[in-house]
DNA sequence: TAGGCCAAGATTTTC
DNA sequence: TCTTGGCCTA
């Protein structure tokens, strides 16, 4: 049997053992936490528990590809019948079945951010308020926080209530939900029938949440309905690895777990296995500087490994330059594989320059997370004719292609559109049906012309797009008929290069679409189905297998609860880790940026390398910058200073010797 | 009234 | 560097 009870420590097995009632499981970095809850799910199984009445809740898409694979390899097969995915994905399986209950329909739209922004704009622009980019982002924060009841209501300021009623409002008529009502809905729906939560109670007989620390008051409601009845909810997770508390992760709710679970068991997990001595001594000395944390000591009781190498190159150039060298040196000599190797960053934007020294040294890498290829403005356009085929109320969408490419609908005849949506209580596209049929219609007759040929184009395609299998045939047609290649030439006159690049990404997209829908392991591609998943899971490759010895290069929240032989934590400038911007915000949140640096070296388990420039370009203009305050919290005899390749100008190159000498003076 | 042209400004982190 | 919004022209 996979299951195997010696390779665990004591608490390990308790915690596997520990299948009825209540577990809460604190489990420091490194300390076998994943392996424990696959290895829970294996006993699980042993004892004949069926697999459709596992679940298992995740915080990124990452962490529930890994956990399937993981539990895939103790089984052997892959099962089909388990449930692991994130909270978001499944709440969205919760209101796919039940939407009507709340006066939704099934083909609701999924908004992410851009989405909401138009939205928010729309809604602005009705009640004739004006918006500034800041301004918009903090509302939409505000709106966020007051919907999942992070912060009271009365926070709300009343200038922007009036918005708000008018966005949520809007949401519903265009049949839409953002991100927040993934966990919210599904909540309201089970609280309001208790036919549909005992079914998902008794559907789901033992729960298990992962990073629980990151888990925010809606989602631990959401988990308190599916899990009161039977109790068999176990939770795992670490404060000092708390990091999303910006987006209402709350570890506040360990103790709430404990106030409703009051038969609970806890378990804690200290023994690392992952990183060496070192590196957790390191780790160790950084996160004892934070006051607000449950007291716990991780030990390794092996190896003291290599010290921390520690360097500052002059610029991020000469950084890619020492981390590319660095990796390719390892590989020939210690036969370090790529796939081994983890380049961290705090912010995606730091990626970029990391990405072109990869390219140029022909190191092979792979991003995850960033900007996804799914929000580029050339892929956003065909996915928003497939949305509003799925969806024709949705406004967003039919905003953003009504237009697009240009065919002579203009902003005052949208406006007329919207007056008539509003006045008729119905969405754009309903009101563009009234428009045409009606015979007193304010608009004129090449404007009903327009509206007619791109009306009938959406009922095309609506019914072509969702004829079986036929999506990418259909959107390939989409794509000739519209002449998307022509407009793409029109949007950039004077480059001849965009179009090809863009045009190129759409193929891609395409591609991708036909091997989505090829896809035997998805039962029942639809269009919907298809949006969904590049909602709530922007990966742009099928197979993960392509991206395997490769260099992993993401952001430090992007990397929790992964592990790597080898890594890098680049740009430890100050500024950037703590980042300025959450340490304006509040003072703080200082411990929750310590929690992330923490979370960057214990990802590593042989070897770790932090660099911090000298200067960095921030929106092209040079700047000196500071090594991050949290570099002095580590050690200094866990610490190895070297050299970092020079910068390729001559005049920086002395300015980098001056450095050095003021270094030593120093 | 639509669309071209130009200037300004920009997201910290993810579902 | 790229995108978005505003202004002006045809």
């Amino acid at each position: 049997m996979p299951f195997d009870p010696a390779a665990l420590n004591p608490e390990q097995r308790q915690a596997v053992e520990t299948i009825d009632g209540p577990l809460q499981i604190i489990a420091g970095a490194g300390s076998g936490k994943t392996r424990v809850i696959t290895m829970r799910i294996a006993r699980m199984l042993e004892r004949r528990i069926p697999q459709s009445q596992i679940l298992a809740l995740t915080f990124t898409n990452k962490a529930a590809r890994e956990m399937g694979e993981r539990v895939r390899e103790i089984a052997g097969t892959r099962l089909r019948d388990l449930t692991v995915s994130t909270f978001h994905s499944f709440g969205v399986s919760i209101l796919k079945r039940h939407a009507r209950r709340l006066g939704y329909r099934d083909n609701f739209s999924i908004y992410d951010t851009q989405d909401q922004m138009a939205l928010l704009r729309e809604s602005a622009r009705e009640i004739k308020m004006e918006l500034e980019h800041g301004e918009a982002m903090s509302i939409l924060q505000q709106f966020s926080a007051a919907k999942t009841g992070r912060a009271p209501w009365e926070d709300l300021p009343a200038a922007y209530r009036e918005l708000y009623d008018d966005y949520s409002e809007h949401l519903r008529l265009y049949n839409a939900v953002d991100f927040d009502d993934l966990i919210i809905l599904p909540e309201r729906i089970l609280s309001e029938h208790p036919d549909v939560a005992e079914a998902f109670q008794s559907r789901f007989q033992y729960i298990m949440v992962d990073e629980f620390q990151d888990t925010s008051a809606d989602q631990y409601r959401l988990l308190r309905s599916l899990g009161m009845a039977h109790q068999n909810v176990a939770v795992v997770g670490d404060d000092d690895q708390s990091i999303y508390s910006w987006r209402g992760a709350n570890y506040e709710n360990f103790a709430q777990f404990e106030r409703d679970f009051p038969d609970f068991v806890e378990i804690r997990l200290e023994r690392n296995y992952r990183s060496t001595d070192t590196i957790l001594a390191a780790a160790n000395g950084v996160i004892s500087n934070n006051q607000n944390r449950k007291d716990k000591v991780l030990w390794t009781g092996t190896k003291e490994g290599r010290p921390i190498v520690l360097t500052f190159p002059e610029d991020e150039s000469s950084e890619g330059m020492f981390i590319c060298d660095t990796i390719k040196t390892l590989a020939l000599r210690e036969n370090l594989r790529y796939g081994d190797v983890c380049v961290l960053v705090r912010t995606n934007s730091l990626t970029r320059n990391l990405e072109m020294t990869f390219l140029s040294e022909n190191v092979p890498y792979r991003m995850s997370g960033g900007q996804s290829f799914f929000q580029r403005k050339e892929i956003k356009d065909i996915t928003s004719y497939i949305r509003l085929c799925a969806n024709p109320d949705d406004d967003v969408s039919l905003l953003r292609v009504i237009n697009t490419p240009r065919r002579g609908i203009g902003r005052k005849t949208i406006e007329t559109l919207v007056e008539t949506a509003q006045s008729q209580a119905t969405s754009l596209f309903g009101a563009i049906a009234a428009e045409l049929h009606a015979a007193d219609s304010r608009l004129g007759k090449r404007a009903r012309a327009d509206l007619a040929s791109f009306h009938s184009l959406v009922e095309e395609y609506r019914s072509r797009i969702f004829a079986k299998r036929k999506m990418t045939e259909a959107l390939r047609a989409l794509v000739e008929e519209i002449d998307y290649w022509a407009h793409l030439v029109a949007e950039h006159p004077n480059n001849e290069k965009a179009p090809k690049w863009k045009y190129r990404n759409v193929g891609l997209f395409l591609d991708f679409v036909e091997q989505y829908e090829k896809d035997p392991d998805n039962l029942s591609p639809s269009p919907f189905e298809f949006l969904t998943r590049i909602s709530l899971d922007p990966r742009d490759e099928v197979d993960e297998e392509h991206d395997a010895g490769k260099v992993n290069l993401m952001t430090i929240h992007a990397a929790k609860g992964l592990e790597h032989d080898v890594v890098f934590v680049a740009g430890c400038e100050a500024g950037i880790i703590p980042h300025q911007r959450a340490i304006e915000e509040d003072p703080a949140n200082l411990e929750e940026e310590r929690r992330l640096f923490y979370v960057a070296l214990t990802r590593a388990k042989r070897r770790l390398y932090i660099t911090s420039c000298r200067t960095r370009k921030v929106m092209r203009e040079l700047r000196e910058s500071a090594p991050s305050p949290f570099l002095e919290e580590i050690p200094d005899e866990l610490i190895e200073t070297v050299d970092a390749p020079e910068a390729v100008e001559e005049e920086e190159g002395l300015d980098y010797f001056a450095a050095i000498k003021a270094k030593l003076g120093g």
